[in-house]
DNA sequence: CTTGGAAAGTCAACAAGGCTGACATAAAAT
DNA sequence: ATTTTATGTCAGCCTTGTTGACTTTCCAAG
């Protein structure tokens, strides 16, 4: 349907249904392989996905706030509330009263909840380490940057920010 | 952690714990992207991604039978037939008592399931394609690289056959 | 021909994790 | 003093995954 000149003159880009739909198979079929990992650790815990993606965020940006996380994560306040009160809980995280503004909520991880951040990011970094090396360090930089191209603006925000230091 | 040297002479890759947390968070924001449209589509019609799948599968490979689905999809039966029971009843998708096994079902869309499958994939395709020309050619080579390196070797299987035509 | 097992379908029950809506509380902002 | 914001919580609903049990159909091996 739409061929495309290569605009660097590297060859042309062959831009046909075929060649995206091999695309979008391959974002479905990775991304089943990268989330197999963390998915068995977590069935271990009794935990989701959900939980992962919190303990991930909160490992990202120590003292974040519920609000920010919402932003981040996409999801409705009761959904985050559910898996942060478990997390809460079962002492992986730490919600601190605000400082300044004590209508915030700092989220933190303890020890307890740093240790799982780490078992599931070493499982994940592995298989993530293992494929950039196959595919090696062109590919990686091509595959960041389709993937940046492919969120939505709004998203992309997030995944540029520079993690903060603890406060 | 584990800086390493680049095989091919073009420069050092850095395999940093920061560099594959971005590649991690990079997998998690735009597999959102690349979900978005067709999610709002799906809504539209009170179908889930679950349907998605179905139907992007019985669209690439015509015919196929339930227990090849299960395969490529990795679910239950019991899951996979609830979303199709739907779609047949809906009139989107015809399954077929085999010819050579009348045991197997061999899955079919319908016109009405054509239509419906077009619409989800011409946004997706949108986006893929888009982002494809934002990023280049050479980026979109490292893409399904990366990708392809990612995934568990029994589902790349699947990825990697070619659609068979209608029998 | 009989029987074992594969393919498919169905029913029931359950859980995770999304959602909406309503409401409560504390604190900041106006 | 009032309104807005940040958070938490309760109730109820939906999708989509799970396990387990059971049936029907039907190919293929003994």
């Amino acid at each position: 349907m739409a061929d495309t000149q290569d605009p660097d003159g590297q060859g042309l880009l062959f831009l046909t249904d075929e060649q995206l739909r091999k695309g979008i198979e391959a974002m479905f079929f990775a991304y089943r392989g990268f989330t197999a990992d963390p998915d068995r650790i977590l069935a271990k815990y009794g935990y989701g996905r959900a939980h992962h993606r919190a303990i991930h965020f909160i490992r990202r940006t120590p003292g974040t706030t519920v609000n920010n996380l919402l932003a981040i994560l996409g999801v409705t306040k009761q959904s985050l509330n559910r898996v942060l009160r478990t997390l809460v809980q079962d002492g992986l995280v730490d919600s601190r009263v605000g400082t300044r503004d004590k209508r915030e909520r700092n989220l933190f991880l303890t020890d307890k909840g740093e240790a799982l951040e780490r078992e599931l990011s070493d499982a994940q970094r592995a298989r993530m380490r293992a494929a950039f090396l196959e595919a090696g360090p062109q590919a990686v930089q091509g595959f960041r940057t389709v993937l940046e191209a492919m969120m939505d603006p709004d998203q992309r925000r997030h995944y540029l920010r520079k993690p903060e230091p603890d406060r």
